[in-house]
Order: structure tokens, then sequence, then C-alpha cells
RNA sequence: GGGCGGUUGGCUCAGUGGUAGAGCACUUCGUUCACACCGAAGGGGUCACUGGUUCGAAUCCAGUAUCGCCCACCA
């Protein structure tokens, strides 16, 4: 007997017990061989820093179904994990660290700071990792990759060598978004504008002769002491006559000009505008029209500087600012103050203001960059789901900007370019400046292009996202031409949130193409957004977050995944509340459920296993390191009697479902595929299946054996539906059905509890695979500690179900509608009029006219299951006309009776009647209205005419039955 | 300022031209041996608004309102 399957699904019993087996048998290594098709996925690599959250959540578990997916379709399905070093993101936590301990990265020195970083990084840069596990995440551990490793190393230097000796990577001396909390740049694409309420400044200048003044606005009076100009329309008339007058700086001591320019915009405050060279974009761009001086006034510390005058040197930037408008009030300059709603820039990452300033930095010419990776949208080698992120992308790579790559932090990689300002070197490259550089690894090699030794490498490090840039060729070797870069480049999909789009997608594309010519992927997916219950975003600091790896602890992780994957569509945000888990959790119930009494009716009870009437089964025989997966072979098309209607539409439905569920997950249409087998197990299996097997479980052997059949059959295939989406608990109740199956790996599991894989036995470690440095992937031993058998066969294994045209069946699917149908009216009757169970029903062969008449009359095993679902019992005397002691109700055109003897009310009849009535009065309406009006039926397709006319006739039919009951009451 | 997405029962959402749906919540009934994390029955919506196309519109078109996302150098 099976009852070591718990009367509830409990999660904890199965989950680390199968993810240990999966590993174990090694099923998630994926070795391509000749003839099977590849399947691959590098997962977005989380940061080192990085705990499992709900994005986390949902992505995984879609790249994990897809991979699943593939790999039970017989493909060689690669998901290949890693992490990011995350420079920016890693370094605060460090930083963070250091200062409890009162310390600074400074005080600790470049080479002991990164140590540091390595220390955290193996600590906890892989607690991920088992988070990933517990999620269920099938990805192969062998191929684990960090964007540090060395041979990751190897490609970012191969990628800065080719841009760089292509001229794409340049020195530049531009306005850049300064983070003062990271002391580092950052890239257009990092910084966020907020709208905040602020103040509008109308400050006065005065003319140096004297002459009157000139009126500018500003949101930052601070820069004012940076000023070099200030700048009027051309066309502007009120300023026409002023060009080139000086003005006085105020609180300096110097005289700036009124220069004309376009840049300003004459309806705006007074038409003039101050231009700070090295604090603006604009101001800057300006500034290069006019050539004029870029005075820096504000220090990297958010300090202000020496150049700005001995009054505010050393004062926060924020300070200065106020100190700048009280001494202008005081001078009488300060013209008025208005409220202003100003949009403030934040680095993602700090959450800081971002402080433009001038600074020199290196960047990548993207243009030449972008124009193959446009092209590659444009001609649908790559395709984006949903697709309007297409156009999204189209537009900002056709607007592209150059790249800032150097960021001024430690931890990351360092720019491989050294620098001389030796007069007589004479290699690498010349900048204005007269300093050198050139691209070197080591220091000999520095010396060597430079012809000088007085050369030091480039202080800065590489933005993150020009290692994430590679990730896909870079985790499968490249630049070496390996094996798996043959195999599984392009990979299948990406799968990502929208935000990193740009910085991320975009770029992956780019470098993709530049480096191995061909697209990085296939199809790009953009998942939704997961917000909390009242749709705002999930933040830590708000406290609204919902920790996935607690719903895991709660409910499951194949509840948790489910829930996802349900609302998992096309909408752009996800509104996530806790219940959305416990629905999920209480379908893993139901599937448990339901198995359970599968399982318990595939055993031989009270009677002896002599005649055990299983049909022969025949394993499945596979190749390569695909386990056999044998199991409970559905019937095929040849399977007769004993197949009932029931029998004949479950697996037409099943079929059904595995086409539509196929057909969902080529298009990453999550919600639809779980849509689709939900509805199929519980509302067409469950609720009507299972209920109407169980007579044939208690009749005779033959009908039992074909009732057996089915059921191990259907549920053998429904579980294989689902195994992408919920791997443990199908793999739990599937290992139960297979041993029950009579094949050769019968009786081997779990049978006795305490028999199957233990996670003790085969030795689950906590803090899995912490991927050491760069080796290449070692051949793990997959072999489990000797100390029991494992299962033979794996659902993540078996064959995935494909839909087969010779299992569809209308005509079964149609009498089965009328079975429920009737079996629902029937029911209805019973519960608005509140008899008991037990009650006589009659159907009237002779009353029946049509597909009624096929579907009930003509089969009385039907009546009979009719009866039995609305649990009522079958009279064989027809009700007596007279008596009125019977109810009746319409059903798919023809009239069923129950007697229902002297506990007939009137006069609730009557009003059941009266309702009933009204309901079809409406729909005659409806239907006589359409086919009355000539234009409809002249103009309406001829086949919508006819269904109309179908139904119109068949209410007809119920309103004259029910009016003819009714007469018999009315007095 | 530009672009995109949403607006369907109390809540969360399916539904792209032909009888408005699901889950949760709600009401009534039911613990006969798969499941009360369950079963049966029921109530509840002029599909944001206005106009248009059409025999027919939740669905297509135009506009409006509203919520949200992305992009953007008006100080």
């Amino acid at each position: 007997m099976p009852t070591e399957l718990a009367k509830a699904y409990d999660p904890r019993q199965v989950e680390e017990k199968w993810y240990a087996y999966w590993k174990a048998i090694g099923c998630f290594h994926a070795v391509p061989e000749p003839g099977k098709p590849n399947y691959s996925i590098t997962i977005p690599p989380p940061n080192i820093t990085g705990s499992l959250h709900m994005g986390h959540a949902l992505n995984n578990t879609i790249l994990d179904a897809m991979t699943r997916w593939h790999r039970m379709r017989g493909f060689c399905a690669l998901c290949l994990p890693g992490t990011d070093h995350a420079g920016i993101a890693t370094q605060a936590v460090v930083e963070r660290e250091l200062a409890k301990e009162g310390k600074t990265r400074q005080e600790l020195g470049r080479e002991a700071f990164i140590a540091r970083c390595w220390e955290w990084r193996e600590q906890y840069g892989t607690r991920i990792y088992h988070q990933f596990e517990r999620l269920g995440c099938s990805f192969d551990w062998d191929r684990v990759r960090f964007t540090l490793d060395e041979s990751y190393v190897e490609a970012i230097m191969e990628e800065f060598r080719s841009w760089y000796e292509r001229g794409l990577i340049y020195r530049g001396v531009r306005v850049v978004n300064w983070d003062v909390k990271f002391q580092s740049s950052v890239s257009d694409i990092e910084v966020n504008m907020e709208t905040r309420a602020g103040k509008l400044y109308h400050l006065r200048y005065p003319f140096a002769d004297g002459s009157g003044s000139v009126t500018i606005a500003t949101t930052r009076p601070e820069t004012l002491l940076g000023d070099t100009a200030v700048a009027a329309n051309p066309d502007d008339a009120r300023y026409q006559p002023l060009f080139g007058k000086l003005l006085r700086l105020p609180l300096t001591d110097r005289e700036i000009p009124l220069i004309a320019d376009e840049y300003a915009k004459p309806e705006f405050g007074s038409g003039a505008v101050k231009v700070t060279p090295a604090h603006d974009l604009n101001d800057f761009e300006c500034g290069q029209r006019h050539g004029l001086p870029q005075i820096i006034v504000i220090g990297k510390d958010g300090r202000m500087t020496e150049a700005a005058g001995p009054d505010y040197a050393g004062l926060d930037r924020f300070e200065a600012r106020k100190r700048v408008l009280a001494d202008m009030e005081a001078l009488g300059l300060l013209e008025k103050v208005e409220d202003y709603t100003i949009q403030l820039p934040i680095s993602d990452r700090s959450k800081e203001v971002i402080e433009p300033l001038l600074s020199e930095e290196w960047f990548v010419d993207m243009r030449p960059l972008a124009r193959p990776a446009i092209d590659a949208v444009k001609e649908g080698r790559i395709r984006f789901y949903p697709d309007r992120f297409k156009d999204i992308y189209l537009y900002w790579m056709e607007n592209i900007r150059d790249w800032n790559i150097s960021r001024q932090l430690w931890w990351g990689h360092r720019i491989p370019l050294w620098w001389t300002d030796d007069p007589a070197a004479t290699g690498g490259k010349l900048e204005p400046s007269g300093r050198r550089h050139a691209f070197a690894r080591t220091r000999e090699q520095a010396v060597a292009a430079l012809g000088t030794e007085a050369c030091w490498q480039d202080e800065d490090v590489l933005d993150t996202w020009f290692s994430s840039a590679l990730w896909p060729h870079a985790t499968l070797g490249w630049p070496e031409q390996t094996e798996d870069l043959a195999a599984f480049y392009p990979t299948s999909l990406l799968s990502t949130a929208q935000e990193i789009l740009y910085l991320w997608v975009a770029r992956m594309i780019m470098t993709g193409l530049d480096f191995v010519g061909d697209i990085p992927f296939r199809d790009v997916y953009i998942h939704a957004t997961v917000l909390d219950a009242k749709g705002e975003r999930m933040s830590k600091s708000k406290g609204n977050g919902i920790d996935p790896l607690d719903l895991i602890d709660k409910y499951g992780a194949d509840a948790t995944r489910l829930s996802l994957m349900q609302q998992a569509g096309k909408n752009q945000d996800i509104r996530y509340s806790e219940q959305r888990t416990e629905i999920a959790a209480n379908f893993c119930n139901k599937l448990w459920n339901a198995s359970r009494f599968v399982l318990m009716n595939l055993e031989d009870r009270d009677e002896a296993t002599a005649e055990h009437t299983d049909p022969p089964i025949t394993p499945i025989q596979t190749t390569g390191n695909q386990l056999p997966a044998t199991s409970h072979q559905l019937p095929s098309a040849s399977y007769q009697p004993p197949a009932t209607i029931a029998d004949r539409w479950i697996l037409s439905r099943l079929n059904a479902t595995a086409a539509a569920v196929s057909s969902a997950l080529a298009s990453y249409d999550m919600d639809d595929a779980t849509r689709a087998l939900y509805e199929f197990f519980w509302n067409e299996f469950c609720d009507w299946y299972v209920e109407m097997a169980k007579p044939r479980l208690r009749g005779d052997t033959g009908e039992r054996a074909a009732a057996r059949q089915m059921l191990a059959g259907v549920l053998d295939q429904t579980l294989r539906l689902l195994h992408p989406i919920l791997p443990f608990i199908t793999e739990e109740i599937w290992q139960a059905l297979e041993a029950t199956a009579g094949s050769p790996i019968r009786s081997r599991m779990a049978r006795q509890p305490g028999t199957g894989p233990q996670a003790s036995t085969i030795g689950v470690s906590p803090a899995i695979h912490p991927p050491s440095s760069d080796k290449e992937p070692a051949t793990t031993n997959h072999q489990p500690a000797a100390s029991y058998q494992l299962p033979a066969a794996t659902i993540s294994l078996a064959p995935y179900p494909e839909a087969r045209a010779e299992l569809d069946d209308p005509a079964a699917e149609a009498q089965m509608a009328t079975v429920i149908e009737a079996t629902r009216a029937l029911r209805n009757l019973r519960a608005e009029l509140g008899i008991a169970p037990g009650a006589r029903l009659q159907a009237m062969a002779v009353a029946m006219p049509g597909a009624a008449r096929e579907a009930l009359a003509e089969n009385a095993a039907l009546i009979a299951e009719l009866a039995r679902l609305a649990a009522l019992s079958v009279s064989d005397s027809p009700p007596s006309a007279g008596s009125g002691k019977w109810v009746a109700t319409p059903i798919a055109g023809a009239e069923v009776f129950l007697e229902i003897g002297d506990a007939l009310d009137t006069e609730k009849e009557i009003a059941r009647i009266d309702k009933e009535l009204a309901e079809i009065e409406k729909q005659v309406a409806r239907a006589g209205g359409m086919l009355a009006n000539p234009a409809f039926t002249e103009r309406a397709p001829a086949d919508k005419v006819q269904q109309e006319r179908d139904r119109l006739a068949t209410w007809q039919e119920k309103e004259v039955r029910l009016r003819e009951r009714r007469a018999i009451f009315e007095r």
C-alpha cells in the first residue's frame, strides 16, 4: 500500500531529496551529442552581493522551465549559471564592512582592499547558488562562471585590446555623471531622473560698465562660481544690442561675456541663461562652441574647490548653495525665488544626487557597433518577447551615445592601459596633453610598447557592464574556440528584467556580433516587474518586499514557481501577494491527493495478485546520457472497448492540453501554459474523469484493469506536462507511479519509508560548489555513496508529451459536454429544490430529440452515470403525467425528469420554472431578434446565421417544455 | 515634452468581431473511504468615458479621463 504518501503534501519531505538525486545522476550536465539538438541559456549572473529576490525567482523559474522542457523533448539542454563581480555594489558592501571596523579603503590600500573583496566573495559570493537550488533550477553546476575567472578575464582583455586598437576606445574630457558617494563616474543609464519639489532662483548679474544687469534663472546657484558666460538666444531682440558686453560675475572677481547661443530659449525666464561648462552637459557643449574656459568649482568629493574662491572653498555643495544665496541676497542681487519642480539626477546604485562634472575618462564609440546589432533585430534574427520591446530597443540603439567605461573604483578589471609622460617615449598613442598610452597586460609589455621604463598603469577599473557584455560567449570559452562555444553559441534564450535592456541586453548583442560574428541569443524574453500587492515596487527601505525563500519554506518551491508562472503573461507588472502562493500550493495538494487516489487504486488490495491485469509495459529505450524513462503507457488509438466516452474524452482533452502547453511555452506565454494545465487537471481530470472512473475501479477485472491503465497513463502524461513548472512534486509522484508500473525498476522505490534517496545519504552540501577560480569544469563524480539504490529513471528525462492527432475525439468531447451539462442541471435541480440524495431519475428516451438522444437515450450507461454523478438513483418507470410528483429540466434540447414524490413543493417548483423561463426568454429574444433582422441574415456569414438558428430552436424547445410543465401546477 | 502599457464582478486577472469568464472573497448545502489546502449549488459585471466602423464591438478606429512604465539637455 502506498500509504507512505502522506495525506497532505509536504514539500520539505521531498525537495532536498530530489535535488540531491538530480545532481547525483548528473542530469543537469549537458553533454552535446551528434544528432542531438542543443538548447542553451546563460543565466543573467546575479551580483555576488545578491540574494534571491522575487525578480530572480520569476526569471529563473522561467529559464528553468524552458530548460527542463527542452531537456524532456530530447535536446541537450544547458543552463549555465554564474555570478557577476558587480564593481560598485560589491565595493560598497565591503566598504561598509570596513566602516564597521572604523577603517576606510584608502587606509587599507588598493591591494589589501581587493583582497578583502575576494574574501567577501569567497564567503558570500555563491550564497545565491544554493538559493537557486532551493528553487529547483536545473543548472549545469559543472560550468559555473564568475566574471573575474581567469578565462573570463582573457575575454575582457581581448575585447579591450580589439576595441582599443581599432580606435573605438578613446580618451575624452567630458561632463560625466559623478557619484559623490562612490567617488566614481557612472554611465547615463545608471542615472535616474527623479522629480522633486525645488526652487528656481532668479539672480542678477550686473554689467561690468555699471549699465544695469541681466537676470538669469537657475536651480543650482552654487554653480554660479563656475560660470564663464551668460547666453541669450541670437534672435532675442532684447539682448541683440548687448551681445559681447561683459558682466561682472557676483561673488567673484571675474568678468564674463554675454554671448549669443541658440541653446538659450527666449521664452524661459528672462531669456538669459548662465553657462557653467564644467558642471552641466549643455553648458559644456555651449562652452565648446564658444571656446569658453571650464572652471571646476565642485570637486570629486562634493566640496567646493579652491577655484570657487576663498569664501567657498571646502564647503559642501549643498552648504555652498545656501551661502551663495545668502551672499547674493545681501548684495541685493537675488531677484526672486519661485517654487519649481526640478528633475534631479539620482545615482541608481547609491541613490545620491549625481554631480555632473568635467572629468577625463575612457569612452567607447558605440555607433559602429550598434549598426549590426540594429540589423540583427530588424532582420528578425533576434526576436523580442513581448514584441513591443523591439521598438524600444531599436529607438535606443538608433540614438546610442558613447559609453563611459572607466570607473574610479578598485574592485573590478583594471584598465589594461599604461601611460607615460616621458618625452622620449615613442610607442603607443599620443594624447593632446603630450602623454602616451598603450595597451599592455604587464609592465614588461608596457615598457616594450611605449619604449620607456617611466610608465604606469591607469588607475581606473572597467564598468561592470563591460564584462557582463561578453557573458554568453565568454562563459562558453571565447576567445578560445571551445567545443562549448561551437555547440551552444548562439544561445537559445535570454530572459531578463526590462531595466537592463540597454545596460546589458543591447551590449551583449553588440559584443556577440562584433567578436563572435553571430548573435548571442535568438530570443529575448523581457519578464514583468514583480510589485507588491498594492502595485508598488518592492524595496528594502519600504519594507514591502516578499522574500521568495520564505515562500519556499512555507509553501514549497513548486508552489512558489507555479504562482509566478501563473502571472507571467504579457503584462508589464505583476502584483504579487502571498495569497497567490497559497492558491498554487492548493493546486500542488490537489495534485498530490488525486495522485494518491490513483496510486492506491493501482495496488491490488483485497484480491490475490494472481490475475494481475496490468497491460505489459515496454520500457522506452533511450540513448546517451538519457536514463531510461519507462512508464505507464497511454492507450493508443487502437484502444478498444471497454473504452468509454469518458476515456476517449479525457485522452482528447489531454491531447489538447499537451498541444496548448507546447504552443504557449514556445511563445513564452507562461500564464497560458499553466492555465491550460491547471484547468485540465483540476476541472477535467479530477472533477470528472476520476469521479467517473470510481465505479469501474470497483467493477470486474477487465473494467478495473482498463480504468487503472487509463488513470495511470493519464496521470503519467500529466505529471510530465507539469514537470517543467513543478519539478519536485512531479518527480516524487512519478517515482511512486513508476514503482507500480511492473517495469524493471519496479519496487526499487519508496515502498517503505527510508528506502528512497535520502538527503543525508547523498550528502547534500549547503554551500554548493564554490566555483574556485577558473579551472576547467572538473568531471565531477556523479556516483552517490553506494549505500542504497538510486532510482534508475527520472521524470526530468522522460519524453515530453507531444500532441497526437489520432487522440483528438470531437465526438467524445461533444458527448461528454452533454453529460456534464446534464449533470450540472440535475444537481442544480436538487440544490434549488432541496431534494435529498437518492431521489429517482427518469430519462425519457422517447422525448429526446437530436444530439441529446445520442448522448443520453442511446447510452444507458451514460444515464446511469449521470444519475450517479448527481447522486440520484435511476427509476425504470416513467413519471405519471398526472401526478406532478416530479420535476424536469431541459438538457441540450431534451428533457430529463426527476421523480421526487410527495417531497415536491409546488410553489418552489413554479418559482424555479419561472426563473429558468426568464433566462430562456432572454435568449430567445436575443437570437430571435438577430434572425428577424434582415441585415444580419443577409450579411452575416452563413455559419453564424445557422448557429443562431440552432440556438433559437434549442431555447424555444426548452421554453415549450417548461411552459407545459408550469401548466400542470397552475390552477 | 515624446513613446509604450493598463483600465473587465469586492480583490487579482484571462478573454482581439458572434450567448461576458477564472481564482480568491461572499451565500447555502455537504465531512459516504483522494483531497475541508475539499466537494456541490448560487449571488454578483451597462467590460473607464465619448464618438465612429460593422448586421453585430469588451474585442477594430479616433478622441477623452485616469494609473503606471520607459525615454528626454529647457536653465
